[in-house]
DNA sequence: TGAATATATAAATATTTTTTTATATAATAT
DNA sequence: ATATTATATAAAAAAATATTTATATATTCA
């Protein structure tokens, strides 16, 4: 029970799913998804360990950054996830999504700038 | 998203999954429910009105009592439902089960006591 | 009709969860 | 070394949810 009932409690909120659904193409820095909601970054970490608390999201540690992304090695999880993001239309996200979008333009840009500068910037702060 | 979300809301409570679990065997009336679950009565009432609302549960009324039971007229909480119910184990429910089981058999020796003596008790009180 | 029963609802309280603000940690760059 | 960047965490405040207590409604029974 005290397993299923976290997933549920896990996935009962308005924050999390967004982070779900932003992950669902592919894995994010947090920075990247401080952006896609607008929020401030310690709101944005708290979720984030919600969601890896109960394995519905992994991360992998690659210098100062923090990468997340789905969990998919539980399969009834992998299943919930399908089937609940499906449920959540492009629409409800989509100023999400935009915000994501420009922001990753940027932070491109800047990277370039940097790989020839020999710098290392994600935020660009 | 709303939908979807309020679903996880309605699931992410122990009181509501025992009650579902329950119900997993067909519909039951509040004061079978109240007494499975060793809970007092408005208490109960709440959280049928929660897994209602967004109709988890349906109920039928039948002179002063209130059935409930699931409602899979949806095939995406029927399914859910499904997997989520068999992830609580018999084992976890117990207690509520078995006090279920005891409420019930007293209150089926009152009917037929009642039926001869023309009355119309359920819960006994 | 009036008492008893089954359930729902409203208001007050308690608890849990989320959000914010401040600060800590750890990595990289200068 | 020191400053900057990315992220996490702790403590306080705010918001949401659940629980209790009291009461209302509706049905049946005597």
């Amino acid at each position: 029970m005290e397993n299923i009932l976290n997933i549920f409690k896990a996935l009962c909120d308005e924050t999390r799913l967004r982070i779900l659904k932003l992950l669902e193409n592919g894995e994010l820095c947090v920075c990247d998804i401080v952006a896609a909601l607008d929020m401030i970054q310690p709101k944005v970490s708290f979720h984030l360990g919600v969601l890896k608390e109960v394995r519905l999201i992994k991360d992998r540690k690659q210098g100062k950054w923090v990468h997340y992304s789905i969990d998919d090695s539980d399969i009834f999880k992998r299943f919930l996830l399908l089937s609940t993001l499906e449920r959540i239309s492009a629409e409800t996200v989509s100023e999400d999504t935009k915000r994501l979008k420009d922001f990753l333009k940027i932070k491109h840009q800047k990277a370039n700038v940097v790989s020839m500068s020999s710098r290392t910037v994600c935020c660009g702060r």
